[in-house]
RNA sequence: GGGCGCUUAGCUCAGCCUGGUUAGAGCACCUGCCUUACAAGCAGGGGGUCGCUGGUUCGAGUCCAGCAGCGCCCA
């Protein structure tokens, strides 16, 4: 060791100029040609590409962290791994951001034009876009920057083009006028999946039409057949009532529908109703899809506004009539006094003038889902409209077999359900937006009618030869290209070497929201283009959360910048954090108004990585470490457990990794590290290492901390690779065998081959245990913390006795115990009994409060015999002792025995104690 | 209306898949220590009828059913 280290990790010391190292070291690329050549089988992640205009939150900071320990593990284990990174141009979402900023500046979109418009977007991606990927780099991702994609890039768009036109030549994408969620603020189109039910509380209003006098009849029939909802206004007219919670949609009422199997408004189908406001006169229709149970069992028609309405219309041949525009207000073809009215005020109007004509018959509160933006939150206007879509079904029934035969894993485990539940009721996609912004729908129109769906952009008309086309002025969903994400990247549809190299990839990792915007759409690709997913296992993780469980957001202002994470605390900190937090399809809370307490636990294990490294560096010096094979003959008995130790530490970790467990990744190697080999064997190897010794002695303790430290630095390293690497870098490293270039690089440990010695492990036990007793006995009689004391075991088989009397260093050490009688003692002191049957007894004449010691050691006996009580009648039962597994009765009796001979030996101490006091 | 998830220490959560240890962690709390790696530390401690009610089982925090409360998704 020539430099010394400083005392506390300083993470923005040493993290930059490790993360450069990394890079300068190509360690985060993988040329397609090394993985051809060597037809090797990579480890694949694609990125779920944020949006260009996104600042790192910390739900990127958990989704990256994931994907970067994932993909860091793999690396190690020899893997050609591979994570792809990029941004998502995000439609609706930038293109509101620039009109925002275009509005500040007293200026709107139509004013400049859609090229001007689409350049000042460009613009502002060029200059700010890409701000994610720099600060996913302060994290420690370690992404292949040199394939860095955006899905607006020219191949990428070359993808989007070629799988529309596929599409529409197989039949799987129309144009047609349905039902569409209209965004009256954004003016787009949206799918189903963009237009989010909000639960809010309305209000149901019943509304009488009346009938036309023809009708009479038939409203008498009904009413006989005991119709509620059907009677007689004051004027004599016969009415109906119909529900609803958006009275302003009655004026584009084209019908009342019934179930034709409901025989209290059988009679009336095909009666006339007078259309208040309006000289409309609409009729009743029977539809098998009308539920009866619901309200009244009568339903107003409004085809042009709503879904079920439409298809109603669509069967019985109703007129559709659009009543709104494209900012939802009232249009033409209303009667003049509603005209040019927001959809909301004439929900007033057309209540109020209801009222005054005695034809609102009341109303209820009414909690139900809302549909609303899920970019600007306005109330989504259903609406009838010529859109482009993707007919789901045929594309959904190899992506949903996929799941049902395991070819494609969900974790957790539920989501496979979630998934298949979507899948089988999939509905058609709506993938044109009316925005500027995005992939041009290349599609081209002829005056002569003709429609030309093109992968080269036409000159002419294919039909008249016209030159006079016009293309779709619309632009795609961003998930049409994002469900290309995982092959778009690699070129597709060029036949080039990333994607026979890299294609199809492994995991997927994102949260659930997305589930069926995107994952779902990728699958279907997937078997689409290629016959195969994407990928194959899905890991879908939590969402970030304050301490109140609401979701972190810029204006709920709760928050957490991970880059001000970084910067105080470091990457290392942030990400273990996180992982240990992540239990597998759980929530993570974080308190974004005590950021130092959220991260301490990451911090605070950092620092205790730096400083067992930096106490191994001061204490091993510089001289030649020698191999741990050679001098297996010298280990101590600490050398033994902690690499015991070890082993079992290492096989848990490889094993939860590959079970997504990473929270017990991280859980274990914390308490291994922190719990055995901070706590314990540093401080047991400490004499061996620093004081003048027995050379063979300091020799295994020396190797036995290089190996330990190298492989727990290797084992920690994926979810803390900065100050593990720094370490590493400086770790001696034995004779005779070749240093990896770097941690990032150096091999997973073997699980299989590790080192195992139980009997080393029940001896360290021991000692462990009598040492803890001993400390909490010194505790309880205020001993001081420097002062030596004697100490006397016995019993608890040979063992013990052996273990403790080698040990004396390591006991006066770690408790201050200078001298150690192997015999019962006598007299007055404290006195315990070890799990194992071994008698301590510390004496104590003069410090000791025998009262005190005498109902200690009472309570003791009297939790032992509860324990007896309950482990007895469990024997007593003759149906356990019969029925259970032998190795658990006998673990049971054992227990019996154990208590038993621990009360036996405290109550002659107790005895012994009290004959003493009296 | 249909489906899913959650309920374990003061707080946040593991453990349940695959039933069997004296039910764990982090944070918070109490006590004592600046002991030459680390006060971002060390040592010790207190704190839980595992939501409720049944069932299966020799045995249930763990499996099953019902109920209650909370949350999410779909219509």
């Amino acid at each position: 060791m020539s430099q010394e280290l400083a005392p506390r990790l300083n993470p923005s010391a040493i993290e930059p100029a490790q993360y450069q190292r990394w890079q300068e070291g190509g360690h985060f690329h993988v040329p397609a040609e090394y993985v051809l050549e060597k037809g090797l089988s990579p480890y694949v992640i694609v990125i779920p590409p944020p949006n260009v205009t996104a600042a790192l939150h910390m739900g990127h900071g958990l989704n990256s962290t994931i994907q970067d320990v994932l993909i860091r593990w793999r690396r190690m284990q020899g893997r050609a791994s591979l994570w792809v990174p990029g941004t998502d141009h995000a439609g609706i979402a930038t293109q509101n951001v620039v009109e925002r900023r275009i509005a500040n500046a007293g200026s709107t979109k139509e004013d400049l034009g859609r090229e001007g418009f689409v350049e000042a977007i460009w613009d502002f991606v060029d200059k700010t876009g890409n701000q994610i990927i720099t600060q996913l780099k302060s994290l420690g991702a370690s992404c292949d920057w040199e394939r860095t994609r955006f899905t607006l890039d020219e191949n990428l768009s070359h993808a989007v083009r070629e799988v529309f036109v596929h599409l529409y030549e197989q039949d799987l994408i129309y144009r047609g006028e349905y039902i569409i969620n209209w965004c009256p603020r954004c003016h787009t189109a949206l799918s189903n999946e963009e237009a989010e039910g909000r639960d809010s509380e309305g209000k149901l209003w019943h509304i009488r039409y009346p009938l036309d006098d023809s009708a009479a009849e038939a409203a008498q029939d009904s009413l006989g057949a005991g119709a509620d909802a059907v009677g007689r206004l004051d004027d004599g007219r016969w009415y109906l009532t119909v529900s609803t919670t958006r009275p302003e949609t009655m004026l584009g009422d084209t019908g009342v529908a019934v179930h034709p199997a409901d025989d209290r408004y059988v009679s009336l189908v095909d009666s006339s109703i007078e259309l208040p406001f309006t000289d409309r006169r609409i009729p009743v229709v029977a539809d098998e899809h009308v539920d009866p149970e619901f309200g009244s069992g009568l339903v107003k028609v409004t085809p042009a506004h709503d879904p079920n309405d439409f298809e109603i219309a669509s069967r019985s041949g109703l007129e559709i009539l659009d009543v709104m525009t494209d900012d939802a207000k009232m249009n033409k073809s209303v009667p003049s006094e509603f005209q040019d009215m927001d959809r909301f005020d004439a929900r007033d109007a057309v209540l109020e003038g209801l009222s005054e004509l005695g034809l609102l018959a009341g109303e209820e509160e009414y909690m139900h889902a809302v549909p609303h933006c899920y970019r600007c939150d306005t109330v989504v206007e259903p609406r009838l409209s010529l859109q482009w879509f993707v007919k789901m079904k045929p594309l959904a029934e190899p992506a949903l077999q996929a799941s049902r035969e395991g070819t494609v894993t969900f974790t957790p485990g539920h989501w496979q359900g979630v998934y298949e539940h979507w899948m089988e009721n999939i509905r058609d996609w709506c993938i044109s937006r009316q925005l500027w912004w995005g992939h041009r729908i290349p599609v081209w129109y002829c005056d002569c009618g003709e429609q030309i769906v093109a992968r080269e952009d036409p000159t002419e008309c294919l039909a008249c030869g016209s030159t006079e086309l016009e293309q779709d002025p619309d632009v795609l969903d961003t998930w049409f290209s994002s469900q290309l994400w995982p092959f778009s990247v690699f070129g597709w549809p060029e036949k080039t070497p990333d994607l026979e190299a890299f294609y199809p990839g492994n995991t997927m990792v994102t949260a659930p929201e997305i589930l069926f915007f995107w994952v779902a759409r990728m699958i279907m690709m997937g078997y689409e283009f290629f016959g195969e997913p994407p990928f194959t296992e899905v890991y879908l993780h939590g969402t970030v959360r304050d301490m109140q469980g609401r979701k972190m957001s810029k204006s709920l202002g709760n928050g957490i910048d991970p880059l001000e994470v970084v910067n105080a605390y470091g990457a290392d900190a942030m990400r273990f954090t996180i992982i240990s937090q992540a239990a597998v399809g759980t929530d993570i809370n974080l308190d974004h108004e005590d950021v130092e307490a959220t991260f301490s636990n990451g911090r605070n294990f950092s620092n205790k990585i730096w400083n067992a490294g930096r106490f191994a560096l001061l204490s091993l010096g510089d001289a030649p470490v020698r191999p741990l094979n050679e001098v297996m003959s010298d280990l101590a008995l600490e050398d033994r457990w902690i690499l015991t130790r070890l082993g079992h530490a290492s096989r848990t970790a490889t094993r939860n990794l590959e079970r997504y467990r990473l929270h017990e990744v991280a859980d274990g190697l914390y308490h291994f590290f922190w719990g055995e080999l901070c706590d314990w064997y540093l401080e047991l190897v400490k004499d061996r290492l620093t004081l003048d010794t027995d050379a063979k002695s300091r020799e295994a303790a020396r190797s036995t901390l290089v190996a330990v430290l190298d492989e727990a630095l290797r084992l920690l390293h994926p979810i803390v690779p900065f100050v593990t690497a720094e370490l590493w870098s400086l770790l001696p490293w034995p004779e005779g065998s070749s240093r990896p270039e770097d941690l990032i690089i150096a091999p997973w440990p073997d699980s299989e081959s590790s080192f195992e010695d139980p009997m080393a492990e029940n001896q360290m036990e021991a000692l462990r245990e009598l040492i803890t007793e001993v400390r909490r006995l010194r505790k309880e009689y205020s001993i001081p913390e420097g002062k030596r004391i004697g100490i006397h075991i016995w019993g608890g088989g040979a063992d013990l006795t052996n273990t403790v009397m080698s040990q004396l260093s390591a006991l006066e050490r770690l408790a201050r115990i200078d001298r150690v009688v192997p015999d019962p003692g006598t007299g007055v002191g404290a006195n315990a009994v070890l799990n194992r049957g071994g008698e301590l007894f510390i004496p104590l004449e003069g410090i000791i409060d025998l009262d005190h010691e005498c109902t200690r050691l009472r309570e003791e006996i009297e939790k032992l015999g509860a324990q007896i009580v309950i482990t007895a009648k469990k024997l007593e039962n003759q149906n356990f002792v019969s029925k259970a597994p032998e190795e658990v009765v006998s673990k049971e009796k054992h227990k019996l025995s154990s208590f038993q001979e621990r009360a036996a030996k405290l109550e002659e101490k107790l005895d012994a104690l009290e004959v003493g006091r009296s």
